[in-house]
DNA sequence: GCTTTACGGTCTATATAAAGCTCATTTTTA
DNA sequence: TAAAAATGAGCTTTATATAGACCGTAAAGC
């Protein structure tokens, strides 16, 4: 990623890093016990709650969950549910995307 | 992140992966196409449909947001309208969050 | 008010992900 | 069926995020 981020992505990361912060606080967490039960340093949680786009997005997955921060507004049954119905609909998906011929037969 | 990562992050991986390559695919964007888009490469985004958790959360968020795959179940300004709840929310909670004394008094 | 503790910022070394190719395969259209 | 295009996977180089330490600051608890 060299470009600048848009809009919608900058508030989206600004956004899910207020929830985790806001989220531990009113759980009395203190960013050292959430680190470590992320498995990440507490530098990377600062980083995750200041909303910064370039962590891996596994970490913030992690630490989201380690909070109570719900992604998709679903928990984790939900959430598999929604993961196979997801597989379901890919299947019937086509496997490759081709544009249409830009010439389009007018001569008629 | 040196852990191994939990099955939610898995899942949640997975799904936002598949919702996007769902996406890409309905709209019949070719993956070169929907990179370029974003500004990062083919392979960056294979990565993330195929629910990597080590690709950055910008980058995510930047296809997310090309494909048309909203996060949170919002719209741009819905996301606007909860950043600003959550910052006057952060404000009025704690800055800094302390673990109780361990040791309770007991001796009445 | 004083002490303790969490926080934010910065710096460095290291690990590792991303970009940018290539090639093989699959898939779709002509 | 043939050809063109998209995908998937592997490789190397480059870029950069991470971990881990440090510090000064600020706030909570006593």
């Amino acid at each position: 990623m060299t470009r600048p981020y848009s809009r919608y992505s900058r508030d989206a990361g600004a956004l899910l890093g207020g929830l985790i912060r806001a989220a531990r606080t009113e759980r009395r967490l203190s960013a050292q016990e959430v680190a470590e039960r992320a498995g990440i340093s507490r530098g990377l949680l600062q980083r995750i709650e200041k909303g910064r786009l370039t962590c891996a997005i596994g970490a913030v997955f992690e630490v989201a969950a380690v909070v109570g921060v719900r992604l998709f507004d679903a928990d984790e049954t939900t959430l598999a549910r929604h993961l196979n119905q997801t597989r379901d609909k890919l299947a019937l998906l086509p496997k490759s995307v081709r544009k249409k011929r830009t010439t389009v037969r007018d001569d008629f």
